[in-house]
DNA sequence: CGCTTAACAGACCCTTGGGTCAATAAAATA
DNA sequence: TATTTTATTGACCCAAGGGTCTGTTAAGCG
């Protein structure tokens, strides 16, 4: 489990701006602009969220990519599981290679638990909580003015 | 804090084996053959725990390395940050590059309490506890017990 | 139809952690 | 003192994550 990668991380930002949107379509280059994220990148994990079925996507004029489903509906271990392609097996707490079940480390029980209590916690996260937590610095006007929202 | 590194995992091993070994000085190559890790990295692994003052080192002919306190007062923490050089600053459990103390994300308190416990756990855990707990499997006799070992 | 547009796909680059190898420095001993 | 021995140091190698660049495909529009 471990923490969510820089990549995933981007994967969040990207689906909770689309889901704060009020056009239900966007381009991939115009949420770049507003996160913030390399386009190119984005671009790929995007690409992975399409295979994994989380949003829908259009090709050519007028195209972009959508939400497949309600905000409510997507939660956080699920962008994670689609991001994070072939990920390594978890890891010892204390780094120890040959650690396992039956030749745990001082700390594996402990670790464990902490792993189980932060899957609940990801599981139980939605795409809706990210959108609703971020709403306020939204308002605010954010740092990026953005550019292409003056149209 | 995240999770330790393999390399420190290598490093806990290491002591833990000296730690418990009868003589109170072990040469790097005994430690490595011991504990399966390659004898050139652990090499550098160890110096790193020299120039943080846990173990003492003596070389050439007869020289070795050893403890320099008790096991009971090295902690793993110590061991960590002897051996994790410059390492990046706690990343945030969703992923999310801008998440900080004043622009959080939704799990940011929960992992900031994560954190602590890891971190309280870590600087409790000494090598002496990890000595204490290996104790039966290395009275198994050595590393792989060989499954014939039965018959 | 051809033009434009935007998602898609592949090759390539850069940095970091883990790891090897060869040379160098110091300590004991013959 | 010469030799052996073991820690120390620096150069180099490899894989993976993050990231760029250059096309290629499929939509809409005139």
């Amino acid at each position: 489990m471990n923490v969510l990668s820089q990549t995933t991380g981007y994967a969040i930002e990207a689906l909770a701006c689309l889901a704060a949107s009020s056009s239900k379509s966007m381009m991939v280059r115009e949420i770049a602009a507003e996160t913030g994220i390399a386009q190119a990148y984005l671009a790929k994990v995007v690409q992975r969220l399409v295979v994994a079925g989380i949003v829908d996507s259009k090709r050519g004029y007028r195209g972009g990519i959508s939400l497949s489903r309600s905000p409510g509906d997507i939660t956080i271990k699920e962008i994670d599981d689609a991001v994070e392609i072939n990920r390594p097996p978890d890891r010892c707490l204390l780094g120890m290679t040959h650690c396992s079940e039956e030749r745990a480390c001082p700390a594996h029980d402990y670790w464990k638990k902490t792993r189980e209590s932060v899957r609940r916690r990801l599981t139980t996260l939605t795409l809706a909580d990210i959108v609703e937590f971020e709403a306020p610095r939204r308002h605010a006007g954010g740092k990026e003015p953005s550019p292409l929202e003056a149209g």
